[in-house]
DNA sequence: ATATCTGCCTGCTCGC
DNA sequence: TGCGAGCAGGCAGATA
């Protein structure tokens, strides 16, 4: 599941191998995956527009095109963009053939496509003008300066919540999903069942603190490599092997050896360390 | 306003 | 081996 450092490893990746290359045509496979405008007009509207800049916003790649227009796509669960050869695919065409899960194909004019896959088919692509009208409703920027304890303590404060699910809120926070959430937890050595308003400031300032050393730890090992996900130059992520609890339901923690306990909370797994996380 | 639930989807695992 | 049930989960939209 793409979270902040899967998305900002994405976007990393896709700059020098986009950068300045022109859309010849986007074949849409799957209406559904188009969010907006409509399959047809989206795909009208992206012929012969070139990839001008990079960027992200929270678990959103936006890909800012020569027009007054922004490619914004969301991967969601099993979503992956791969860059395949054409014409120079030569005798290995057959292997390179869209298969079932390709969505959309976007034939570019060097002699490659960039495909959108999605197993499960919940990433959603957008073609806007204004891209606020997607990523207007998020929540601030963990790893920017502007993100401080007081603008955490401003999210948590008052809430009954639990601070898991309140961290999984996008409007919050933007990026964190369910692997940074309970890694982060863990760090600051939060009860990821507390209420937000029960935390104190000190507690805040830790967690504060542990979003930004998981986030920035998850973008330094080039995200963490589960199932689904599958950076666009095959180079898989390795931060799974810095994992303290996420998925380790049963298995010992490193810190105190008591069993990490996996539990439900917002109707997603959760995992923590009883004895550490107060 | 806030909190919780449902639907979207498919592949995988599990039990019979 | 076959098959249905249950599960994984980000987010929009509905409901309480």
């Amino acid at each position: 599941m793409p979270e902040l450092p899967e998305v900002e490893t994405y976007v990393r990746a896709l700059k020098p191998l986009l950068q300045g290359k022109t859309i010849l045509s986007a074949n849409v496979r799957w209406p559904r995956i188009i969010a907006a405008p409509d399959a047809a007009r989206f795909a009208d509207l992206i012929r012969g527009r070139r990839f001008a800049s990079f960027a992200r916003r929270g678990k959103y790649i936006l890909l800012g095109l020569d027009s007054e227009e922004t490619l914004i796509i969301h991967l969601r669960m099993t979503g992956q963009l791969r860059l395949h050869g054409t014409a120079r695919a030569g005798p290995d065409l057959a292997e390179t053939r869209p298969d079932k899960h390709t969505h959309v194909v976007f034939e570019l004019d060097s002699d490659e496509e960039l495909r959108f896959r999605d197993t499960r088919k919940f990433g959603r692509i957008w073609l806007v003008e204004n891209t606020e009208t997607v990523v207007g409703k998020l929540g601030p920027e963990p790893l920017e300066a502007a993100f401080v304890p007081q603008t955490l303590a401003q999210a948590l404060t008052g809430r009954k919540a639990n601070v898991k699910s309140l961290l999984l809120n996008q409007t919050l926070l933007a990026g964190v999903g369910n692997i940074y959430a309970d890694e982060s937890l863990f760090h600051a050595g939060i009860d990821p069942r507390r209420p937000g308003g029960s935390l104190s400031f000190q507690e805040i300032e830790s967690l504060h603190r542990a979003l930004r050393k998981v986030l920035r730890a998850g973008i330094e090992a080039q995200g963490s490599s589960l199932q689904d996900y599958a950076p666009p130059t095959g180079a898989k992520g390795g931060f799974q092997e810095q994992f303290q609890v996420f998925r380790r339901g049963g298995e010992p923690c490193f810190r105190c050896n008591t069993p990490v306990t996996r539990t439900v909370l917002a109707q997603r797994s959760t995992h923590y360390c009883s004895a550490c996380q107060k």
